[in-house]
RNA sequence: GCGCCAGUAGCUCAGAUGGAUAGAGCAACGGACUUCUAAUCCGUAGGCCGGGGGUUCGAGUCCCUCCUGGCGUGCCA
């Protein structure tokens, strides 16, 4: 162990060749730490015998305070009964000293113990970004997980607004992330293909017609508002011709339905294919009926004991996992819910082998998760198997004026207009600024007008400038550097430091982005970066007369664009190599 | 009534597992282009982290309580 260690060191200094800096850098300071905290109990100078099963090793705010820092002084300070900076002195006299690793290590604050690290310990990360490209931050942990993202998965009842646009660029982003982290990942749309919201269409798109062909109809307010179903009912009529409704309306009602379903369906698929987004399996709820799915999900849960009738109803009898209250499946009336469907389609996710199930859903259905976890419970599963991701509603505002979004109301913004006037990548990357779960306001015309200012145009310029900065290079006769002629000690400004300790923390990143299923932190990540680099590109040139300088930094901002494009690539967005 | 989410700079929002002097982008003000892209940079200013208690070496972060806002609370989807 210790002599892995010690092998691990040297060839940590000796070869330069870093894997994953941060991580593992905390791996060793914990060692280091965990055999000073032992020298101390045997020397006497430390008395409690207390060893904390995992000492705490993190990367400062303040660059001031080193680039890694422990409070493992104040953690055994109590039982020491001492001051929390006598314990860190004796910790640190404990400590054997790594030169080649530290420059320096002091005590600071209340009891931190802050570790300087060598300049030439980080720059063997940049190798590692050299030689990894895209793979670069790539994490293992969710290897050997199949894991499900549904989203969107908007009823076929009208075009997408831009509400669905968050879903679906979170859920997009969220499962590259996921890839990013290892895990075998399949995106799945929802079809809501059932159901009586379904009818309405069919009924909406008659009236339509009627009206195209001079009847004077009565328009319900429950009925699709939309100019999209004028659109449809005269695509019908066109095709059909006015025999159509010559049929009674039993039949009439359902061809209508399946005709504007379709049609929209293939809308919205349109659409979220110019959104960037691209589904693995488009699943029909319809499917499930036809397969007797719901009914199997019904019956399942009533051989194991868990539903029962009362009202001439049947009811899933959830608050035995949790829920506050029990779930109608088939109503009295002979008819099964929404909520039926739900059970069956989770039921048969988990049966189609996903290890993990995650649901993409509007904030407004946040009441349904406790019976959802429920289900899965009834399933056998741990319910933590299912994760439902929240997406707070958009709040759509049309120069600081509200624009209402009911679908039905027809007074919506679709997420096409929207596309077309802020730009896929703008619209990517503001949605996935800020946490899912707080609400967004998405002003059309403040977002037209920012375009040029836009957060996104930032990193994308950074990502172009370094791409402008390797044509100018390659004008001037200076090539991409191969690794090994490359002179790290070329890189002697504190501002090519930092930028390689950001890019030795992308890794990190990924990861904590990935396990809190996260993707805005990558957005916080990229502005970060670009603002680095955007202002060391003010103050120094990368290209200039001395060849040995030029070839170190033409390297370190190779690196530069590799993580920037990685992210973007993650988060959906392009990286344009001119702007 | 009960439940969930939120309340951080003028505005929009970041702040995982509790850490040191709470950050960024807009907006405001003053500067920088004979240079690899000024879609950029540099500087100034801006805060009882909704209020009040508590937990501890330490709280924007955890607990309690109150206030405010959004959503949910169907044999709707």
């Amino acid at each position: 162990m210790v002599l892995d260690l010690i092998l691990f060191r040297r060839r940590l200094v000796g070869t330069l060749w870093l894997w994953k800096v941060v991580a593992t850098m905390k791996d060793t300071l914990r060692q280091l730490l965990r055999e000073a905290l032992a020298r101390c109990y045997q020397n006497g100078s430390l008395v409690s015998g207390e060893v904390p099963a995992e000492i705490m090793v993190e990367v400062p705010a303040n660059p001031d305070h080193g680039d890694f820092a422990t409070n493992l002084a104040l953690i055994l300070a109590k039982k020491e009964k001492s001051a929390p900076r006598k314990v860190a002195e004796a910790l640190m006299r404990a400590l054997s000293r790594e030169e080649d690793i530290f420059t320096r290590v002091e005590i600071a604050g209340p009891g931190f113990i802050n570790f300087f690290l060598t300049p030439r310990c980080w720059y063997g990360v940049l190798d590692e970004i050299a030689e990894q490209g895209r793979g670069f931050g790539r994490q293992g942990f969710g290897a050997g997980t199949r894991v499900q993202v549904e989203f969107v998965s908007a009823n076929p009842t009208g075009p997408l607004h831009i509400g669905h646009g968050r879903g679906a660029a979170t859920g997009d982003a969220l499962a590259s992330l996921l890839a990013a982290c290892g895990y075998q990942v399949e995106r799945e749309y929802y079809i809501n293909d059932a159901g009586n919201q379904m009818q309405t269409l069919g009924r909406s798109i008659l009236l339509r017609c009627r009206e195209l062909l001079g009847e004077t109809v009565e328009f319900p307010g429950d009925c699709y508002q939309g100019e999209y179903i004028r659109d449809l009912a005269q695509e019908v009529l066109s095709e059909k011709g006015e025999q159509l409704l010559k049929a009674p309306e039993e039949e009439t009602v359902p061809f209508l339905t399946d005709f504007g379903g379709s049609r929209i369906l293939a809308g919205i698929a349109a659409d979220l294919e110019d959104f960037g987004v691209r589904f693995d399996n488009w699943y029909s709820e319809r499917s499930l009926y036809e397969r007797g799915e719901i009914q199997k999900g019904i019956d399942y849960l009533r051989e194991k004991g868990f539903a029962y009738e009362k009202d001439e109803a049947l009811w899933f009898e959830s608050t035995r996992f949790g829920d506050d209250k029990d779930r109608v499946m088939l109503r009295s009336n002979g008819v099964t819910t929404y909520f039926a469907s739900d059970v069956a389609y989770h039921k048969e996710k988990f049966e189609r082998g996903f290890d993990l199930v995650i649901d993409i859903w509007g904030a407004d259905h946040h009441g349904y998760i406790p019976r959802m976890k429920a289900v899965v419970a009834a399933l056998g599963r741990d319910k933590e198997a299912l994760q439902v991701v929240l997406v707070q509603l958009v709040n759509l505002l049309r120069g600081g004026a509200p624009a209402a979004m009911s679908t039905r109301s027809g007074e919506f913004v679709t997420l096409r207009e929207v596309m077309d006037e802020v730009g896929t990548d703008a619209c990517r990357y503001y949605f996935l600024s800020r946490h899912s779960d707080s609400k967004l306001d998405f002003d059309l015309e403040l977002a037209k007008e920012q375009s040029a200012n836009n957060p996104v145009y930032y990193v994308q310029y950074a990502h172009a400038r370094i791409c402008s900065i390797k044509r100018k290079a390659s004008e001037e006769g200076m090539e991409q550097p191969s690794r090994d002629a490359v002179d790290f000690s070329a890189l002697g400004l504190p501002e090519e430091l930092t930028l390689t300790k950001l890019l030795a923390q992308f890794p990190e990143v990924v990861a904590a982005a990935g396990r809190a299923f996260e993707p805005h932190r990558l957005t916080a990540y990229l502005q970060e970066l670009a603002t680095q680099f955007h202002a060391y590109y003010n103050r120094h040139r990368v290209v200039g007369e001395d060849v040995k300088t030029t070839s170190a930094r033409l390297y370190l901002v190779n690196c530069i664009q590799t993580v920037i494009a990685s992210a973007l690539s993650i988060l959906g967005i392009s990286a344009p190599e001119k702007m």
